[in-house]
RNA sequence: CUGCCCGUAGCUCAACCGGAUAGAGCACCAGUUUUCUAAACUGGGGGUUACAGGUUCGAUUCCUGUCGGGCAGGCCA
């Protein structure tokens, strides 16, 4: 539709300019439902170069225009807007394309079967899944179904960093446990975790448990001395709860990368190789250094330390060096902010690598931090400290629905106040579930009418009327807008606070209108305008990970 | 001290590439059920968009500065 209101208005700009170009006409959802289904601001633009008013402008543009019989009416309004308004024909074969397209309504085929890598999550193995981790698996989960939902081909990972010092720290910890060595004692690691998770480790491997991992079996030798035992069983029995947390979180990965996979295929040491190789390079200290500052940073960074062992940005390099090779020309890193710094890092390695990698590539979507509240006091999320929130108390407290809800609902770009109380006192008034009402509801009105909901159509003739109707014809034809732009944009809160909107229209639609009245044409058109409604909050609601019940 | 992000109603948050009267929910006040689920709806009060300048037809949005909050600035990850 905009792309026909474009070029309708593009014949006219033809004629009274010498523009060749149909980009400054843009076309614009009006905010307010009196502004009409479309607005554009093209005469305020045009009033300079013709010289004219904006409404006189208008006025011209207006006279021009040929008739359609899509549009209704157009008016001009405020400092030279021009304001459209779809006719009952347009908006009943909206109605009718979302009863044909069911599921598919909301999707295109922008990404026309590329390929895309999003990594998400990516926590080390060192403790259960936080708050935190929480908000880059609701985000990522949904970044790639919104991707998926527009023509890309997904591959989801999850990076664990299961190599570095903090792995040592981990194991060092569990041994310290098992020792029955207090975590205040002086004899506990300095470094070490202290959450009541590592006693439970300890416990499990003294009693040389078997963990499944991602289809390996991990049996704990249960010597306090097998130091690598202690950590592969560590590492795994981890990872195993961290897999669990994920499932109850309902999100998929299809790859899981290991920081020591990067090691033991020689990747780390070929990346280092190739730096030298480049030029880009120098030892200071002992240690050798990268000139990250070539490449923007606003430092050089040590890369091999002095005891020869790496810091922790060259395998990440040489992991994205493996995306790449692997064939994603798109890819989307979701992490907290706090690794903020890891991005000038990771680019300018590889951009010292010298393999045509764009300057830009990864692309990062970065959520701020949480706060969370519990009794009006702020808990700590502290590994170390052992005060923890997990994402499973989460679930377990507000359920898998309402904390994806919640996690999503905001920018990513501003810190976010979780406040456990209001999420669980909230019940009744939480968003998730008025979304979810709307859909239980118009499943219900459905269910009772009795008929063939698949045969349901609208008499594109049939004139609605009440602005109820119009406003919830309006929500639902702007629903694949909010897709396509949340995508864009990555910034799948969009698509939450669209929901809430449309829930609301719904519900105000339903309170005003009864639908199973005796007039059959006036019978049929309505339930054909909520059924399409239907399917707009179950696709909406299926991009967000979130159930759509037919009964609450 | 330096870099990045943020500052919008009492609280939690929106606002499409710079657009029209800055919108929701919670809380507060007043109403709506013998009729498809009241987990809903309708109406009301509540704002100098942190502050001060600048850019232009037009700024919550872009630029500069100030103040305030968060995160980074390890040979930790």
């Amino acid at each position: 539709m905009k792309a026909y209101l474009t070029e309708l208005l593009f014949s006219v700009v033809k004629q009274i300019t010498d523009l060749t170009d149909s980009s400054i006409i843009v076309i614009d959802r009006p905010k307010i439902i009196s502004h009409g289904d479309f607005s554009t601001n093209l005469c305020l633009v045009l009033s300079k170069k013709l010289k004219k008013s904006p409404r006189a402008v208008a006025e011209i543009i207006l006279e021009k225009l040929p008739p359609s019989d899509l549009i209704n009416k157009i008016e001009i309004a405020g400092a030279g807007f021009l304001n459209f308004f779809l006719s009952s024909k347009a908006n009943n074969e909206i109605i009718n394309s979302v009863l044909n397209l069911k599921d598919f309504y909301g999707k295109n085929n922008t990404g026309g079967n590329q390929k895309i890598q999003i990594e998400f999550v990516s926590a080390n193995p060192t403790g259960p899944l936080h708050v935190g981790h929480g908000r880059g698996a609701a985000i990522g989960d949904c970044l790639a179904r919104l991707f998926e939902a527009s023509g890309w081909i997904v591959t989801r990972e999850f990076y664990y960093n299961d190599a570095g010092d903090q792995i040592n720290n981990l194991t060092y910890s569990v041994k310290a446990s098992c020792q029955n060595i207090p975590t205040n004692d002086s004899q506990f690691p300095a470094d070490g975790y202290h959450g009541a998770y590592i006693h439970d480790i300890a416990k499990a491997y003294l009693s040389k448990k078997t963990i499944e991992c991602q289809g390996q079996s991990i049996q704990a030798s249960g010597e306090i001395d097998d130091a690598k035992s202690m950590k592969e069983f560590s590492v795994a029995y981890l990872r195993n709860e961290q897999d669990q947390d994920l499932k109850a979180f309902r999100t998929k990965f299809d790859i899981y990368s290991l920081e020591s996979s990067f090691y033991k295929e020689g990747k780390v040491e070929m990346v280092i190789n190739k730096l030298i190789e480049e030029g880009h390079t120098y030892e200071k200290d002992g240690a050798l250094w990268l000139k990250t500052t070539n490449f923007g940073d606003d430092k050089d960074r040590v890369m091999k330390k002095t005891d020869g062992s790496y810091t922790y940005f060259i395998p990440d390099v040489a992991y994205h060096l493996d995306k790449w090779e692997r064939g994603f020309k798109k890819v989307i890193n979701e992490q907290g902010a706090d690794h903020h710094s890891t991005i000038s890092r990771v680019r300018a390695g590889l951009q010292g690598l010298n393999q045509n990698i764009p300057e830009d590539w990864p692309e990062y979507v970065l959520h701020q931090m949480i706060t969370v509240i519990k009794e009006n006091k702020e808990v700590k999320i502290s590994k170390r400290a052992g005060s923890y929130l997990t994402l499973r108390e989460l679930i377990d407290e507000v359920g898998c629905d309402a904390t994806r809800y919640f996690l999503v609902a905001r920018r990513s770009d501003s810190q976010l106040v979780f406040n456990i109380d209001l999420a669980k006192s909230q019940n009744n008034d939480n968003p998730v579930f008025y979304i979810q009402y709307a859909h239980a509801r118009i499943s219900k009105v459905l269910e009772q009418w009795g008929g063939d909901i698949s045969k349901l159509k609208l008499d594109t003739s049939f004139n609605f009327e009440s602005q109820a109707e119009l406003r919830l014809i309006k929500s639902i034809s702007i629903y694949p807008e909010i897709v396509s732009q949340a995508t864009k944009e990555l910034a799948p809160h969009q698509i939450a606070n669209f929901l809430k909107d449309c829930a609301a229209e719904l519900h105000s639609y339903y309170n005003e209108s009864k639908f199973l009245v005796e007039d059959e044409k006036i019978k049929i058109a309505r339930l054909s305008l909520i059924n399409s409604a239907k399917y707009v909050l179950r696709n909406g609601l299926h991009l967000l990970g979130i159930e759509a019940p037919k009964q609450m």
